[in-house]
DNA sequence: TGTATCCGATGCGCGAACGTATCGGATACA
DNA sequence: TGTATCCGATACGTTCGCGCATCGGATACA
């Protein structure tokens, strides 16, 4: 357990540092209806580098090819921080998923809020406009790479452990919904709509996209954007094949 | 390096090595033009004993979760087994991907031959036909959700080092083109083709399958068929949108 | 059946990573 | 300014897995 009640030995130093006056306690981050006790400020800059620091490692080597040690040494602190805000490293990959996942959520609503402003108006474009939304929202803005084999450690470890395969099927699931959504819209904007049940249609543009960016990361690196452009090329192809003209558009 | 060439501590015996006169010459499995020397019967079965253990550890645990160990004592060996027979653990475990890779190749060359005896006549019927192969020659025989997790392990190792990039990309590549050629020659006879091109449509398949699978092992366990069934519902669907009738059919 | 030659078993030392118990400095509040 | 509290650093002992060097039993041929 970590945050354990520290029962300390009472020390005989007592020696007084003055320091640099407050940081703390009254800046709680106080997150509303969050049940643990609100985390100091301190205390969730580290949990925030260790976040960090684990992300390049995780992606890079692998849940079980990175030690807590290197972890730490990234981010520039050692087990004992680690402990005190960790119990395990899976609770520190679960942590991190979580923090990206809603991220990724975050970009999708935006996303929801802002697209509808440019409808586009020429049926014969969509296909287009559609593969767009969804490499953009499917893509990590920063590093997508990286989230690509997350999501891969992710996928295996739920494959693995029933706990985190829910956790992880709700996740997916809210997320195909609400992207299924905005393609819905999207499409009603133009005139058009899903040839097939709309989610069922997301998850096989979400399979395809996922699938042609990994085939874009075997690919030597540095030529990622070329690749991937080529890989992501029979989207638009696959999605004139999946929407058709609404009949009761005007 | 494995195999070395037993160049033990001379004892007194200076017994002339006489010449490398072999050992189990007759019973060599010669393998045609493979550049090594063949393999003798006995060392073939404990490479094949530690492959079969190591099939069900590396999908349970991941490769990184398994140790050579825990492989040995699963296959009934003592580590010296397996140094005599393999370099490393990464070695292993490509061979082992190769075996069960090479595996499904003949599942699919098989399906290739035997399968256009049965013509289907109604072209309606076809988008259930394709899905039906696409499920049969995807799915492991045996162990499905195996398979599934070896080749999740796989990606993410490919993902991460180029030179089983290279290999899986290729191994990829020539499953799908020969499962593209499969599905052609079948939707030809029955009078249709792919709207799309056809190694496209094959990947799309693919993807979305896998997908599917996944999906449906994320649910509690022994539910798989009827997960399965349901997740694999919407593929007809979506075979359906992927072809159409061939013009230039009589 | 004898025997040279593999092949897998066994034993050992080493290093990495883990988890805990404890300490010292920094922080917030009186 | 004094003081209680928290938080991260440090220092252990332990366990696990690795890889090598060596040995004994099995095997195929003469």
């Amino acid at each position: 357990m970590y945050r354990k009640a520290a029962v300390r030995a009472a020390p005989a130093d007592s020696g007084s540092m003055s320091g640099v006056t407050t940081d703390l306690d009254p800046t709680r981050v106080d997150r509303g209806t969050e049940s643990e006790p609100p985390l100091s400020r301190r205390r969730e800059r580290t949990r925030e580098r260790l976040l960090d620091a684990a992300y390049g490692l995780f992606a890079e080597h692998g849940i079980n090819g990175t030690s807590i040690e290197a972890v730490c040494e990234a981010a520039g602190f050692t087990r004992g921080a680690f402990y005190s805000n960790f119990d395990s490293k899976d609770e520190l990959f679960l942590a991190l998923t979580e923090r990206e996942i809603r991220t990724r959520m975050r970009s999708l609503e935006v996303a929801v809020e802002h697209l509808p402003d440019d409808p586009v108006r020429d049926g014969v474009i969509a296909p287009d406009t559609i593969a767009a939304i969804v490499a953009a929202v499917m893509a990590d803005p920063r590093d997508e790479r990286r989230w690509c084999l997350m999501n891969a450690e992710l996928e295996l470890l739920a494959l693995r452990d029933p706990q985190v395969a829910v956790r992880f099927a709700e996740q997916e699931e809210s997320f195909r919904d609400e992207l299924a959504d905005l393609l819905t819209r999207v499409l009603t904007q133009v005139g058009m709509r899903f040839a097939i049940d709309p989610v069922a249609a997301t998850r096989v543009l979400i399979s395809a996209y996922t699938g042609a960016a990994r085939d874009a990361f075997l690919g030597p690196a540095g030529e990622d954007a070329v690749l991937r452009a080529q890989s992501t090329d029979w989207l638009p192809a696959l999605v004139g094949r999946l929407v058709e003209p609404d009949p009761a558009a005007a």
